[in-house]
DNA sequence: GCGACAG
DNA sequence: ATCTTGTCGC
């Protein structure tokens, strides 16, 4: 019998065929673990990758962001990494291509900060259950970092769903093969719905409560913004500077 | 063969 | 994901 603690039971290669990853995604789905966040969570990590056209270089960036009582986000450190691409981007992969990049944001972010990480939840860009083996990226970085995840993405992946509603808050059911697995979320008027599903050690309720927590009247969840304009402004910093990326402060 | 297809 | 300016609308 193994340990079923284990985050991750057999450590797998992130560079393999396409086939050798379904496989590793269908194994892997079997250790999630759907269940309640906890509802007082405070600190949350947010992850985010981004690169060129055509590049292989991929920057990402890790916020370690702090829930306050008045439900404000305060900023408590932050990590960087340029990595090499080892897999291309190919729809229900994603996870190959990002994980490794975001694994090494998360060391940077530890040397920084001095001690180890321990977030209450990760939100990830991308999907979590909602994708075709149920192990999405949010999965994925959850269970290889045993820690709770939510997956927030822009555009469906898989799954059926009602029309949303057109004021903030409304929101449809995302059923796949059956089963449902995430929600479609409007987050602003006149503005495309959100895709949120639970990662790991989270279950479809607290996953989109807490997407919802993180809104403020944009379409994105403040935590994504701001991930999203670190790890860009960053790029844009090293594409100039060409070769090496030296990070920020 | 055709359509779908996170970032 | 990224390439890109202006433009329409609240």
């Amino acid at each position: 019998m193994t340990d079923m603690t284990d985050p991750v039971t057999i450590p797998h290669p992130w560079n393999p065929t396409p086939a050798q990853a379904r496989a590793w995604q269908t194994q892997l789905a079997t250790r999630l673990r759907l269940q309640p966040l906890d509802p007082n969570w405070s600190t949350l990590a947010v992850a985010d990758v981004s690169s060129d056209r055509g590049s292989p270089r991929l920057f990402a960036t890790v916020l370690l962001l702090k829930r306050k009582s008045d439900g404000s986000f305060e900023r408590l450190a932050e990590g960087y990494a340029e990595v090499r691409a080892t897999f291309p981007y190919i729809a229900g992969l994603l996870s190959f291509r990002e994980v490794p990049a975001i694994l090494r944001a998360f060391d940077d972010l530890e040397a920084r900060h001095g001690r180890s990480i321990r977030p209450d939840v990760i939100l990830c860009d991308g999907q979590g259950l909602a994708h075709p083996r149920g192990l999405g990226l949010a999965c994925h970085l959850g269970l290889w970092l045993d820690r709770p995840s939510v997956g927030v993405a822009k555009t469906r992946l898989v799954g059926q769903f009602e029309p949303v509603g057109p004021s903030p808050g409304d929101q449809s059911p995302l059923i796949h093969q059956g089963r449902p697995v995430g929600a479609v979320i409007r987050t602003r008027a006149r503005a495309g719905p959100l895709f949120v599903s639970p990662g790991h050690l989270c279950d479809l309720d607290s996953a989109t409560s807490l997407v919802w927590a993180c809104c403020d009247g944009r379409r994105q969840p403040l935590p994504i913004r701001w991930a999203h304009e670190a790890v860009n402004r960053w790029r844009r910093a090293a594409r100039i500077n060409e070769p090496d990326a030296s990070c920020p402060t």
